[in-house]
DNA sequence: GAATTGACGTTCT
DNA sequence: AAGAACGCCAATT
């Protein structure tokens, strides 16, 4: 069965983050070519606590880390990002354009 | 089984 | 230009 579901590729792009690098959720969906599904993207990665997915790697279209309470209810996520060398600010990422990574220019 | 919500983003008014 | 509504699919209640 290789027909992956919206859910499992979002969790294959995810995992292709690569280290001290974020992106957004739309950017994920866009690259699936569902753009407007981006809120999706946010259910898969409340699944992906059960798989091996950084979701602490994936923020809003701003960079504001709009998922951190879903990471344990602390400043966890935070803690990975500035871990990884990225400044964080009241929950929004620093120079969040020049962290970013798009799959679709990156990967396709 | 139906209705509502959910880690968002685009589009219309 | 600013604000409100809609769309997507799945899971939860």
């Amino acid at each position: 069965m290789e027909e992956e579901n919206f859910f499992d590729k979002v969790y294959e792009v995810a995992q292709q983050i690569p280290y001290g690098r974020v992106t957004s959720y739309g950017a994920i969906a866009k690259y699936l070519g569902a753009t407007r599904s981006a809120r999706m993207v946010g259910w898969a990665m409340n699944n992906s606590a059960a798989k091996d997915v950084p979701a602490h790697r994936v923020v809003n279209r701003v960079g504001v880390l709009t998922g951190k309470h879903h990471f344990g209810g602390t400043n966890l996520m935070q803690q990975l990002l500035e871990n990884e060398g990225i400044q964080v600010k009241e929950n929004q990422i620093v120079d969040f354009q020049k962290y970013f990574w798009d799959p679709i220019k990156e990967l396709g």
